[in-house]
This record gives C-alpha cells, sequence and structure tokens, in this order.
DNA sequence: AAAACATTTACGAACTTTTTATAAAAGCCT
DNA sequence: AGGCTTTTATAAAAAGTTCGTAAATGTTTT
C-alpha cells in the first residue's frame, strides 16, 4: 500500500480544478478531476479514490444527488465546495452524506488542513470495502451484483438497495420506519405496502422456500429482520 | 442499541453552553457541559461521550491543547467552535485532532447537521442493546421479545406495551387512569374494561397461576402493581 | 414502442383490539 | 346475615389491522 492518497476533484470551473490540482499534487496528492457527477463516478469506479472534492452547483447531476450516489456504494470521505452559503444547502449536503462543507472563496491551507481530518479518520489505509459477505451472500457495491449461494441473481436498483441495507443490519431487528426512511427518504414513512411488495419480490429471488423465509423474517408488527448467517 | 448520543459541550461562556444544550437535548442528544479544557476532561472520563463541541477560546486549557489531550486517550469526533474565522488558526486546530471547524456566529441547523455528520462517520457506537431485566423477567424493547422466568412467549402490541409500562413502574401502584393514557393515548382514560381484558390477558400469559397474580396485584378502586422480584 | 421498474390497488388469511355479555368478588346498608 | 350496588374477571363475538401475494396502473429507461 503506498502512502500517496487519491483525490477525485469534482467541478465544472476549470479553473478551480486547476487551482485545487496544482496545491494537492504539490503536497503529494494523487489527483484526478472530472466536471460532473456522472464522469466523476466513471472515474470513481475505475480508479477508486480516497477522497473526493466536489462542487455543488455541476452540469448533469448535482452535488447532493452526486454524494447520496457515492453513498450508497462506499463511505470514502467526501467534501463539498460551493459559493453558495445558505444553511439550508449546507444541511442537505451533510446530510446527504458529504463530510464536510467548505464555501468559496477558501484559503488553500484551510482546505489541505480538512483533507488531512478527513482522511485521518477515514477507516485507516487502503480501498474503502465495497463488497459485503458473508456465507450466503456475496453482495459487490460498486458493481450492483448479488450472488446467493453461489449463483448470480439479478435484482432492480430498490431490491438491491432494500438488501443491502437488511444485510448491513443483519442480526437487529428493523423497524418498517427505519427501513422506508432509509430507502424511500423521509417523506415515506408510512408506505408500508411498498415494504410488503418489495420484500416479497426479494424473497422470491433470494429465499430457497419464500413461504419459510430463512433470511428476510418479518417481525409481526414491528419490521423485519435479516438473519446473520449461522456459524 | 440506545440511539440517544452523549454530547459534551465546552465553552465558558454561558450563553453558548446554554443555547446548544437546548437545541441537542430538542433534539434528543444527551447533553453535559464544561466551561474549561480540565473540567472537560474529568467530564470525559467519568461520563464517555460520543462526540465533543469545543472553544478555542477557554480558561485554564485552550481548544488546541484540550484536542490534543484528546487525541491522546481517544478518536472520537471533536467539532471545534470558534469567533476567530483566521486560517491559521484554522489549520492548527484541524491539525490539533479537530474533526470540524464552525466559525461563530453559525446556524444551530448546520451544526446539527455537522453533529450528524460527525457521528455517522464514527465506528459504530458500542451498542448497547435496550433491556429491562430482573430476576423473572427479560423484556427486550427493540425485539418486542419478553422471556418469563427463561421461556420466551409471544405477547400482542398492546400486551407488550402494557407490561413495559408496568414493569417501569413496578413497586408503585399505578391508577387506571395512568395506565390508560399511557397505553391508550388521552382520550380513552374512562375505559378502564380495556384494562381489565388486557390485564386479564397478560396475566394468563405470565403469570404462574393467574388466579392467584404474583406480579400485577389488583388494587381495588386504584389501579393495578406490579410487584417488584424479591430480593 | 417495448422492456424494465416502481407504485398503487385489491383481497384473503391470520391476528389484534374493541365491544359486549355474563359471572364472580367486594363493599355497603338495614 | 341477606339483599343491593359497584368493581373486577373471564369468555367470546364483532370490528379493525397487518401481512403476503397477485395483478393493474404509471413511470422511466433503452
Amino acid at each position: 500500500m503506498s502512502d500517496t492518497k487519491k483525490v477525485l476533484v469534482v467541478d465544472d470551473e476549470p479553473q478551480i480544478t486547476r487551482v485545487l490540482r496544482h496545491s494537492l499534487t504539490a503536497h503529494r496528492y494523487d489527483v484526478r478531476t472530472a466536471a460532473d457527477g456522472v464522469s466523476a463516478l466513471d472515474t470513481f469506479h475505475d480508479w477508486h479514490p480516497d477522497l473526493i472534492i466536489t462542487d455543488l452547483q455541476m452540469p448533469e447531476m448535482n452535488g447532493i444527488e452526486f454524494c447520496r450516489e457515492i453513498r450508497k456504494i462506499s463511505s470514502l470521505p467526501i467534501i463539498v465546495l460551493s459559493v453558495r452559503g445558505e444553511e439550508k444547502t449546507k444541511v442537505e449536503a451533510l446530510d446527504a452524506g458529504a463530510d464536510d462543507y467548505v464555501t468559496k472563496p477558501f484559503g488553500i491551507d484551510e482546505l489541505l488542513a480538512r483533507v488531512r481530518a478527513a482522511l485521518r479518520r477515514s477507516p485507516a489505509g487502503d480501498e474503502e470495502l465495497e463488497l459485503l459477505e458473508d456465507d450466503d451472500f456475496r453482495i459487490d457495491l460498486a458493481k450492483h451484483e448479488v450472488a446467493v449461494r453461489g449463483t448470480d441473481l439479478h435484482l432492480t436498483p430498490k431490491e438491491f438497495d432494500l438488501l443491502v441495507f437488511l444485510f448491513r443490519n443483519r442480526g437487529k431487528v428493523i423497524s418498517h420506519r427505519a427501513i422506508l426512511t432509509a430507502i424511500w427518504g423521509g417523506n415515506s414513512t408510512e408506505q408500508t405496502e411498498y415494504l410488503r411488495v418489495f420484500v416479497g419480490q426479494l424473497r422470491k429471488k433470494i429465499e430457497i422456500d419464500p413461504s419459510q423465509p430463512r433470511y428476510i423474517r418479518t417481525e409481526p408488527w414491528v419490521g423485519y429482520r435479516f438473519l446473520p448467517a449461522p456459524e
């Protein structure tokens, strides 16, 4: 493992990316840039950076959406840059998964210090994990691929998100509300019919006998629980 | 796992600590305050907070030193507050171990979002599951599971709520009205027939001899009393 | 336009809560 | 004590919910 960290800079203003590339490179970071969220996601997949610095206002996919997309597959540190200092925007970005929010114009030394702070607390060393695994499941977050008991299967995006959420919380009882806020967002916390439908679909795909669920157990009147694989 | 996080606020200005305590408490955080770095370290040792919010300028030990001291013994998230927006100070604080630096005056919503972001990243707090227990009962609040004298039993939601309420108030006499408001809400304070029915059901499930109740005693004309386990 | 996916609707089975009826127990009065 | 009234206990019918499933309707992607 090399100790030069890879930083992905996402901004559509060339002036900004130029300055950042310069300063970061001078401090021994390995830098790549992208001009919008979509191409940034591509670079992310190819290159696996250790940290992302992104602007908020971009064509194709704005910074907030970009954060959310990244957060589905990784927990690497994200620093958001923006000219907009409005509190609402800051809160939105931070809650979308950003680790820090810096308002332009900013001092380059402050930004570098924030980069150091972000990298320091991020789970030490190499690659973020993008694989969730146990004896029966192998979930590749980056590729959106799932295999159960050795067999690949096709899940729709929502099904995939739901499985990932359940799997990450396996063992625990998860309330309907918690699942709904995690997968469908804060508005739809009453829509338990979504859950019924999607849990049904998922069971049909992952369970050996969907009528005798072995993985996704229902906890009546409370929620669901994903059973961990036996030791 | 209890989801109330403990936040230690360190500032020598009572106005600030008061505002923060208020807002944080309103958002379900458990808050303690300290007026300087030395007493903050004491509180840290006694109380083991999940996050620290500290001012920079303080008597006894300033914020930077305080960060360094904490970093010697813990990696919990630290957010630094300061009126000073000088870049040099920010860099110094971040390099001393702070995770974030917020310049006063700041919006409380932004601060709360930064608190969420910091806690989200911090290695999932030691999950303490919510358990009510004595010699005869084990009540798991998250899973809605109950065991009496070692045997699991199935309770409906209302039965469960009722048992939890009685158990939490064990020893005390609880009036009909109090139970009704707690379990059925403020409207149904006259519906003592609910109580009779549900207490009956509960006794059938938890008592050894439901006609000779050992746990749920009726206090005629007043209410019920859950007897605590003998010493 | 077709395919893939998400959302909504409908319905039966299982289960829970509420309501009702009746019996048992406890207090009160002459 | 016996008769009357109020409170409590128990059982069972009636009304309401939740959950799984299938199918219909919208919406987005290709």
